[in-house]
DNA sequence: CAGTGGTCTAGACCACTGC
DNA sequence: CAGTGGTCTAGACCACTGT
């Protein structure tokens, strides 16, 4: 045995390409907690010596790695384990009918309301419209069978989408026109729990305070200087029929 | 002009590696719906000699359009536009700590509740312990400032973590010992709008009934048939004072 | 200013899959 | 079975950054 061997100690399980061979070995270690947060991982030259390869291939699997956030790279110095930071929850948004479709039910929905009206700063101030813009209001309920499941208020921005004022919306539900239709740059989610008013709580067949999911969705397109919200929507799920499910691997193990 | 040329006509920006402007070039093809779905983007070779460029480059920008969920890549035939398909909304969630700090006000947090006790499995069934486990049940309330802030419900499973028996949970809040000490694997979470009840509202100072958002975490170690349940843990904060954000852009675009 | 990662090249072979 | 993407190589030069 070498005296200064370099001990990678990488062992690779034969599975898949090799550049994935690599990272998934490093990120056991990582995970293992074997490396703790700070300890500088082999250079790639290193890696690339004991595990006879190429120095791309280690440098593929050293980058996936810092994409994932385990790793940090700083040249000159090394790449290093990253600190614990913060725990991701990537949650899938369906759209209402594949939502409904999944839970095994089908799905329809009423256009409630649907008018046409001035941004008003007052009311829609935190959706992030231009002012003296003209939007259209709709509002719609979604059904899950027979049951009311979701109540989406939405306004679509007549600047952005002028197409928006033709579309029938009792046949086409809102969302998906325009997940088809119009391009869209940038979203913003914000999810909290709120009571429902009286209106809401009787569109929803629930009691009126009861609590429920709301999630609102702000969408643009463009970039800055000509960066515009193209729609703003809240949907209003009743608490006690939805949940949202994220699952999350670090460093995509497994 | 050449009367078949392939048109790759992608207008790069000079900003930046190759392979990320190429990247860049694509996607905005794509989002500007120039391209739409089921759209046939032009060979890797046929890029690279219109870019006067090496196929590897190319390859990495299309790679990480479709790990990016932008393209889908098929063999013999090639590459095409993505349907649009869901909207994802990576979430970040941090330590009580850090979130607290990030208000910009001062954490503290009180252990109200410590102690050891059998798997059950009509209270802790969805937990996904195993039977006869023993656990250890920490309840925290945390506050930011001066207001009550979170209400953490907490089992940790002794057997994946026998060292938790001994730690001054008094001292250090579960979170962050637990993030620190124990690797995981996987967490899954599960997040729904849910009413006070009347201990939840008593440790939170709201109306019972009141709207809360709850988050519930369970964290795994381990790969089948040794993976086994670290910790569960349920968040619950009232409704008014917490909101969960995420930003994307499809792509990586900006 | 030396050494690391970041990028790029011009090839190569292979697996898979439409035709 | 021909053509695509998937992977890999053995180099190279450069940008950045610790020392």
């Amino acid at each position: 045995m070498p005296d200064t061997a370099a001990h990678a100690e990488l062992d690779l399980d034969g599975a898949g390409p090799l550049h994935e061979q690599i990272r998934r070995a490093i990120a056991a270690k990582i995970i293992n907690q074997h490396w703790r947060p700070g300890h500088r991982i082999p250079f790639e030259s290193e890696l690339a010596a004991g595990l006879k390869t190429s120095r791309m291939t280690v440098n593929r699997a050293l980058s996936a790695l810092a994409a994932d956030g385990l790793v940090v790279r700083r040249r000159k110095a090394g790449s290093f384990v990253a600190g614990q930071s913060a725990i991701h929850a990537p949650l899938t948004i369906l759209s209402p009918e594949r939502e409904v479709a999944r839970m095994g039910l089908s799905h329809r929905f009423d256009l409630r309301s649907r008018r046409m009206r001035d941004f008003d700063p007052d009311t829609d101030g935190t959706a992030g419209f231009a002012r003296g813009e003209k939007l259209l209001h709709l509002v719609c309920l979604h059904h899950a069978g027979d049951e009311p499941f979701l109540l989406e208020d939405r306004l679509v921005s007549l600047t952005a989408v002028p197409q928006a004022a033709e579309v029938d919306f009792s046949a086409r539900s809102p969302g998906s026109w325009l997940l088809e239709h119009v391009p869209w740059n940038e979203a913003e989610h914000e999810i909290t729990a709120i009571a429902a008013d009286t209106p809401t709580a009787r569109a929803l067949a629930i009691d009126p305070g009861a609590p429920c999911l709301s999630i609102q969705r702000r969408t643009w397109h463009g970039d800055t200087p000509t960066r515009a919200t193209v729609t703003a929507v809240r949907l209003t799920y009743p608490g006690a029929a939805k949940k949202l499910v994220g699952r999350f691997r670090p460093g995509g193990l497994g």
